[in-house]
RNA sequence: GGAGGGGUGGCAGAGCGGUUGAAUGCGACGGUCUUGAAAACCGUUAGAGGCGUAAGUCUCUCGUGAGUUCGAAUCUCACCCCCUCCGCCA
């Protein structure tokens, strides 16, 4: 949610962040003059109710007065209320308007976002290892998968549908090794691990920003009233919705093993082989919660650490900052790590780390008291997958296959596998 | 799922339909006292919005929404949430 005070002062710094967006910058302008005109209407409603509540004090004096006294001030109250009656609901669909259309205004890009209108404009500015070379023909993950038994497409189908897969035997194992594995690393590195609900209200999902645009992506239960998880971003912010934090207590740190639940419902067709695109997958995140002074260090600590990760799997990556037309509607400003996928011959996100600013702790009303005595602040929000676990098993079977078939497991997780170094047939 | 009880400020806990945004206690903050601390005493202590350069001033908020009334924390209705007992159950 945007802030009515700062597009009041600055206009012109909203409607450019809208147009790099490739939005038109119309809706601020909707904006100054609905605005201008709700506040005209508040200031008069508030003039008649301040009338009305001196009539009422009259009232409890003038009751033992005379008969007609009170007569008078009855009809002069009621006639008043009747005024304020309709003010209001003038008011209210004044308000309404407005709330509807800030709530679909995306966040000020921050400054160095590069220009662009989609990922083809995203910036490279880091990698980590280069291409994995093979001196045989690299598969792609779900033939290593199928032939090692650890990946089952078909079965996943017959339980639930397309998009829906079993890990089998050295697949689960992997895929809970890696969540044990992310979820250590992630915890000595401050983060507080959270277990979450996975099924969330409307209010959540509103406050981190994903109802307004991503509706019809998600799967909902009980008539509509609650919805699976589209990833614990959403969980970990809203732990805090509603509540003025300590300035002491800042930055707080989570990190949360959940499922998460995707109706991919405008991917038809993209990614139908293999693991890279399913309704549900695992993911582990990070969130933080912070002052503005701490965000943009907390912007470099959730992305290092999910690098951090990769190379301790040894996984080439590269990283990307997002475009303006690419960066997501509650984001500042994108992070992506791109995994290298030998079998797709291309890098792939498998992690993005964004700084939302108090973008969405103005919607969670999520807020901070800088000083004992000041009045609270909205705070910022930044998370982080730290990682999709679906995409790292990918990664794994696809840049550590073998000319036999097999599979290298990774250094750093075969401690979480008893030592399983190899996954053969 | 059935029966009953309840939702008030950071917490606890009052509140005959008319200066009650809300007593009181605790906590927190500031001060006095003290070599320092504790204790004691004094004071401060909700959030949001409008107007105003400011001082300030007005409005709204007692789970949420609607209703009754000149006037609602207080009365009525609906919804949400919490607790207790019973049933079911990983």
């Amino acid at each position: 949610m945007l802030d009515r005070h700062a597009i009041r002062e600055d206009p012109d710094l909203f409607r450019r962040s809208l147009r790099r967006r490739g939005i038109a910058p119309d809706a601020i302008d909707e904006f100054l003059e609905l605005d201008r005109a709700h506040r005209a209407l508040v200031t008069a409603l508030d003039g008649a109710k301040a009338e009305r509540n001196r009539l009422s004090a009259e009232f409890a004096q003038a009751k033992s007065g005379g008969a007609d006294v009170v007569a008078d001030l009855r009809r002069r109250s009621s006639e008043l209320g009747e005024s304020i009656k309709a003010q209001e609901a003038a008011g209210q669909a004044a308000e309404a308007r407005i709330a509807d259309l800030l709530a679909n205004l995306p966040n000020v890009l921050a400054d160095d976002v590069p220009d662009g209108r989609d990922e083809a404009a995203n910036v490279e500015v880091g990698r980590f290892l280069g291409p994995t070379q093979f001196a045989f023909d690299a598969k792609p993950h779900w033939e290593i998968g199928e032939r090692l038994g650890i990946l089952d497409f078909e079965r996943g189908v017959r339980l639930a549908r397309s998009r829906f897969t079993v890990l089998a035997g050295m697949g689960a194992r992997l895929n809970r090794a890696l969540a044990t594995f992310f979820l250590e690393r992630n915890r000595a590195a401050g983060f507080v691990e959270m277990s979450p609900p996975v099924l969330v209200n409307r209010e959540s999902l509103w406050a981190t920003g994903q109802l307004s645009k991503f509706s019809d992506a998600m799967f909902s239960v009980d008539g509509g009233e609650l919805f699976l998880s589209p990833t614990s971003e959403v969980q970990l912010v809203n732990l805090h919705r509603d509540e003025i934090l300590d300035a002491a207590v800042l930055p707080i740190c989570y990190t949360a093993f959940t499922s998460c639940f995707r109706q991919e419902a405008g991917a038809a067709g993209k990614d139908t082989r293999g693991l890279i695109r399913q309704h549900q997958f695992e993911k582990v995140e990070m969130v933080a919660l912070c002052s503005p002074d701490q965000t943009a260090a907390m912007h470099e600590k959730i992305v290092g650490q999910a690098k951090s990760l990769l190379e301790e799997l040894r996984l080439p990556y590269r990283t990307v900052v997002l475009s303006a037309g690419d960066t997501g509607f509650a984001s500042r400003k994108t992070f992506d790590l791109e995994v290298w996928l030998p079998g797709q011959n291309a890098y792939r996100e498998i992690s993005s780390c964004s700084d939302c600013g108090d973008f969405q702790a103005r919607r969670a009303m999520i807020r901070y008291r800088p000083h004992a005595k000041a009045r609270p602040e909205f705070a910022h929000t930044l998370n982080g997958s730290g990682l999709a676990l679906g995409r790292t098993l990918v990664a794994i079977l696809e840049n550590y296959q073998q000319a036999d078939g097999s599979v290298a497991v990774p250094k750093a997780l075969q401690p979480y596998l008893s030592g399983v170094d190899r996954i053969g047939p």
